[in-house]
DNA sequence: ACAAAAGTGTTTGACATACACCCATGT
DNA sequence: ACATGGGTGTATGTCAAACACTTTTGT
């Protein structure tokens, strides 16, 4: 108790999920960072960086996952503090998160890049469930971030925060599916977000080759997950505790 | 991701929950330290302490616990991290464990030190529900510590952790009421947890003032709780990840 | 007209709740 | 014998899964 604190620095790392098109309806994908230093230079890892001594735990996972992809997250939510003696060279604690954009919004942030040829070098998306091998323990860290997602999904009214803000049932379906890996009953699924009243139907309807689906949009008065008795979201309002469940 | 580590100190803190008999059954009691220096000195807090450049998250979190209790826990997960800029005086990361320990290995320690008159200077139980102004943050940790149990009981085994090797299933219906606050019906609840396949029904019973309790242990081979694909307990085998669920 | 997706209705089974009832022991 | 908790049986409600069916559009 009386002993000081040791040389352990304290880093914060967030595991960003999207969706990206694919043959088979959307696949995960999160952005990686290719190490231009020393330890695990040349491998992919996760986005991160030191702590601002002036910011939160969470401001500093914010500010790392806006330098990274230059996109605020629509959901945001600590994974984990991963500490091991020899996770790194080094001592270094890792505060990881995980967050989830919006699938518009990284769509409009690349066609930006492409227009001005500014793409942003050493960073690249990859599907997540087929990575290469990461720098430092990142890998099993995906592996915990992709359980906690699809463990929270089925539980939580999260999958909007990869849509952008009018879906079709049918849309958020797909993601559910995406992200379960496995079909899912249409009519049932209906019924089930119905039946949580998270979504508020439009009037509009989204026509496409077949009958039009009405398009709905997400209850923003409704928490996106159940939380602790003490909330306290230091600062974005999509910050929330883990565990839920 | 280029500049250095500002002066940023870790810590670990750990929620200890054990259950104390108590009028209604049981209630939930968490042992706290009475602070001698300066932050909050005199004002009582979580055990705790900085980390050893040494030893892992989880070993660091065994061994604070260990020096306030003197036991070894029978759960032992982690919880949160901590880090508002504002909730020390100096800027402070705590990665805090929750913790549940054996009511008779609790006893047992408490009868020693009242034997040999070695009572622990400046640690004193607390009631779970009923605790004083604490010291940094740590109203707001206990509560969430507590929310976490209670959530957790309701789908993971791990209320015998509170309880000793062999139990009846009204001593286990007692440590989920004690943690739930609420009666439960004792039928049900026993066919609840034949259902779940966790316990063994030894051929012992215990006598009491009426017809005998069959004697039931848990089964070690079957995991406490779900978690994540890559399991990877550090050191202690009850160790776990959080958030199942 | 037909294909295909949107959306509705219905049946089934799993499971939690409520509660009536029987069993076995100490006093 | 009887009070008390241990333990079993049974009816009810909720909800998810499965799937047949109707509706509405584009071609």
């Amino acid at each position: 108790m009386t002993r000081t604190s040791p040389d352990i620095r304290v880093a914060v790392s967030t595991v960003i999920f999207t969706l990206r098109p694919s043959p088979e309806g959307a696949t995960l994908a999160l952005p990686l960072v290719r190490r231009t230093r020393d330890p695990f230079e040349g491998l992919w890892a996760l986005p991160g960086g030191w702590f601002d001594e002036t910011e939160g735990l969470d401001a500093a996972a914010s500010r790392t996952l806006a330098e990274t992809t230059a996109l605020a997250p629509s959901y945001l939510e600590q994974l984990y503090a991963f500490g091991d003696v020899d996770r790194s060279p080094t001592r270094v604690v890792s505060i990881v998160y995980w967050a989830l954009l919006r699938q518009d919004q990284v769509d409009e942030q690349r066609a930006a890049h492409e227009a001005d040829g500014t793409a942003p070098e050493n960073v690249q998306w990859f599907a997540a469930e087929d990575l290469p091998r990461l720098a430092f323990d990142h890998n099993t860290i995906v592996d915990y971030a992709l359980w906690r997602l699809r463990n929270k999904v089925g539980y939580a009214r999260i999958a909007h925060g990869l849509l952008p803000d009018e879906f079709t049932l049918a849309d958020l379906r797909e993601v559910h599916e995406s992200i379960l890996g496995r079909k899912l009953d249409p009519a049932n699924f209906r019924r089930q977000i119905e039946a949580s009243g998270t979504l508020i139907p439009t009037e509009r309807f989204r026509t496409g080759s077949h009958r039009p689906a009405r398009l709905y949009r997400y209850d923003g008065a409704i928490e996106l997950a159940a939380r602790g008795p003490i909330p306290t979201p230091t600062d974005t309002d999509t910050t929330d505790r883990n565990e839920e469940r």
